[in-house]
DNA sequence: AAGAAGATCAAT
DNA sequence: TTGATCTTCTTG
């Protein structure tokens, strides 16, 4: 008798991130998430666009702003996704770094994937069927991969329905930095990545206030 | 108890 | 440029 395997599958799925990675400064943790990808269900995006979020020197993170999330950073391991609903209307994912040696905790933002599975799912909640646009925005990303609430404080690294995952043969991308988009404070900080030249970002390069 | 601000999006 | 819509935090 011989075991079904489907090898292809394995590869393109990759591994689940460690804990390792997200246990540095959220900077550099930002930057290398570009080229990961996003996996809820069936859906399956790349990750093109990423903002991140400081608990040192960046008053425009939720760390600053909001004691609960100050709460969710000591209480929970780094790797968590912190959603939460932004203007009343779009779940906003992030997850949870904490540098190793400072001990300094942050977030990424997720703002924009290059659709790579569940292409359907996504089409059906977004009402649109151009690819380029199903997550071309950290609103849009949420709603087309059914991520809201009932995934906040859940780890990004453990379960294969709700992760996080690299492929170790792929290159690394080659990423773009800018700044960051839709805060009022803290405008300079160069801390949105982007894969260079990809059409699927929410705002291109040079376009930020 | 009430008010303000906010890491957005799509339509006008 | 605006309206939709609601959680969190601050102020009285």
């Amino acid at each position: 008798m011989t075991v079904k395997r489907d090898v292809s599958e394995t590869f393109k799925q990759g591994k689940i991130l460690l804990p390792e990675f997200f246990e540095r400064d959220p900077v550099l943790c930002a930057r290398d998430l570009i080229g990961v990808t996003l996996v809820h269900g069936p859906c399956r995006g790349r990750v093109i666009e990423t903002e991140a979020y400081h608990g040192i020197g960046d008053p425009a993170c939720h760390l600053f702003t909001r004691p609960s999330v100050r709460s969710l950073a000591q209480e929970f391991p780094v790797g968590t996704a912190y959603v939460y609903l932004n203007y009343g209307i779009h779940w906003l994912v992030n997850v949870l770094c904490r540098d190793r040696v400072t001990g300094a905790s942050g977030f990424v933002l997720f703002r924009a994937l290059e659709p790579l599975a569940g292409m359907e799912e996504m089409e059906q909640r977004r009402g649109l069927t151009i690819k380029e646009k199903l997550c071309s925005g950290p609103g849009k990303l949420t709603q087309a991969m059914g991520i809201n609430h009932s995934q906040n404080t859940r780890s990004l690294l453990i379960d294969p329905e709700f992760c996080l995952s690299r492929n170790p043969a792929e290159p690394s991308p080659l990423t773009t930095v800018d700044r960051r988009i839709g805060i009022s404070c803290a405008k300079d900080l160069l801390w949105r990545f982007l894969e260079a030249g990809h059409p699927g970002v929410s705002v291109p390069p040079g376009r930020a206030r």
